[in-house]
DNA sequence: ATTGAATGCAATATATATGTTGCATTTGGT
DNA sequence: ACCAAATGCAACATATATATTGCATTCAAT
């Protein structure tokens, strides 16, 4: 359930709020996607990542 | 819009609904999904691009 | 000490992913 | 041509992602 969204954001030196709206999500979504307490859609996951410069392995993926 | 679910998919040389089942979905979401007609959640895309052994990037990241 | 920005958290409402069932169509093998 | 498996598709029901609002807490700057 975990993820790096959270250090990308803070490696943009971004609020929480400034991603969601760059995302068309709510400040809400995006703290609970940084905590693992949300299971978000693919869109979002890949909205996030194009607008933190990474991808989806780098940002979701664990092995 | 669009993946790489059903080609990683048939180079395993299963069916939808093999996947379906060892990813605790059904058939009709895989179709969706190889269809582009779906937003997956983030979980169902990691379970689906474990069974096919690819990763996100594999299946779902377009540069 | 105080202020304001950033974040966490909870309750409720809404949109949509996913399941269920059923039937039609396609496809591969005989 | 025939048959069975695989897939597509549509209607409806359910679960859950996401939005909305509001308030509490933390933390840096003054």
């Amino acid at each position: 359930m975990s993820n790096n969204v959270k250090e990308a954001r803070l490696a943009k030196s971004i609020t929480q709020e400034d991603l969601a709206k760059s995302v068309g999500a709510t400040r809400q979504t995006i703290g609970l996607i940084e905590n693992g307490k949300y299971n978000p859609s693919l869109h979002l996951c890949i909205s996030i990542a194009k607008r933190l410069d990474k991808t989806l392995d780098d940002l979701f993926w664990e092995d």
